[in-house]
DNA sequence: TAAATAGTGTACATGAATGTACAATATAGA
DNA sequence: TCTATATTGTACATTCATGTACACTATTTA
């Protein structure tokens, strides 16, 4: 069936992803990416049909390999304050860590294109609303198993789970350590009582 | 003393806060802030050396102007709590409004370029840190004034306040209207007996 | 082995962007 | 009015960046 590529479309997304979240949409040029993939731009063309679509790609690339999809894998039989915290306590350990990128590629993204890009920023809406979702369905599981009260504001907690996926990020880009973040991600969640240890 | 300037200094930071504010900083190059000022680029090295030095007044520009420079002002004498209530509930109000920009341009630079601008980065990395020492500084007071308890965690606190300011601006972006913005930031402060109301 | 096909590379035309050098311009104060 | 000087504009030499057209190359399968 013709030719085959001299390169690994599957590795290449990687790669794509780690330059994406690292120095941001904008600083990718097509130019720079195909360069990094040893490509040159035709491929590139070729291979992706364009910046935008390869970067649906590498976010979705991006999901894929989050500590943070561990939430997504949260149900009725999932006891849902242990996920929350051993979770919440292991995205700090691996956000913290020395080799790790700094930041959340969805946030990072967020901040620069939401309201901005004509074509990603409804995409990055989506994705934003997706995970906000999930913790609402947490919470309402939480509650079906009688761990969390049926008088908690399922909106509100999700929205102070929410914020606190993306604020370990964020700070993991400042103070950073792996102390401090724990520090606020701990007493959030036992400040709201979805702490279980 | 010579030709006097066709364009005022002052008003040209505010504008190129506002660019810089929503586009970021990459998308904001000499030649396009240049136009948005209408001056050329030679003008544009004259009067301000470079990109760079005219980021750091816009963005001092940028925290004179923003709703949470009250947190700045609150000392010994001021009720802690309600420091915090009023001025987290007007920030919900003004960054929900129609015709605010959304997000916060410290928050979009940080994610943007700290740990990646060399020259930028340390400086942004500095504004986070004072922002939270600030809140420290706040919790403290309140601990003096007998509002806040002893035993509370200081740090602890400091870096849920920070995370609930960012965390605001940051949704304001997304599903983004004031009564979940405001629903997010009422229940973090009431739980962890900060609200006042 | 020949044709079909998928991938690759070169080239083009064009515009964005940078930073500096130097000449032109306008104005305040002597 | 003259002159010093702050400000402005033109020009230059480069590099980055885009997207497409078309020719070239390698591989599979009939």
């Amino acid at each position: 069936m013709g030719r085959v590529a001299k390169f690994d479309r599957d590795k290449a997304i990687e790669k794509v992803m780690y330059e994406l979240w690292q120095k941001g949409y904008e600083a990718c040029s097509v130019k720079s990416l195909s360069e990094t993939l040893e490509i040159t731009r035709s491929s590139f063309y070729h291979a992706f049909g364009s910046r935008e679509a390869l970067f649906k790609e590498a976010l979705t690339k991006y999901f894929e390999q989050s500590p943070a999809k561990a939430f997504n894998e949260g149900n009725k039989q999932t006891p849902i304050k242990a996920l929350f915290t051993d979770t919440f306590k292991h995205i700090c350990s691996v956000v913290a860590s020395a080799n790790s990128l700094k930041g959340c590629m969805l946030v990072n993204c967020t901040s620069e294109l939401a309201n901005i890009h004509p074509d990603l920023s409804p995409y990055i809406s989506d994705a934003n609303k997706s995970i906000m979702a999930q913790f609402e369905y947490l919470v309402n599981c939480g509650k079906e198993r009688k761990e969390i009260t049926e008088h908690a504001n399922t909106k509100a907690l999700a929205l102070i789970l929410q914020n606190l996926l993306n604020g370990i990020y964020m700070m993991s880009k400042v103070p950073g350590n792996e102390d401090n973040l724990w520090l606020m991600a701990e007493q959030t969640l036992k400040s709201v009582d979805l702490y279980e240890g």
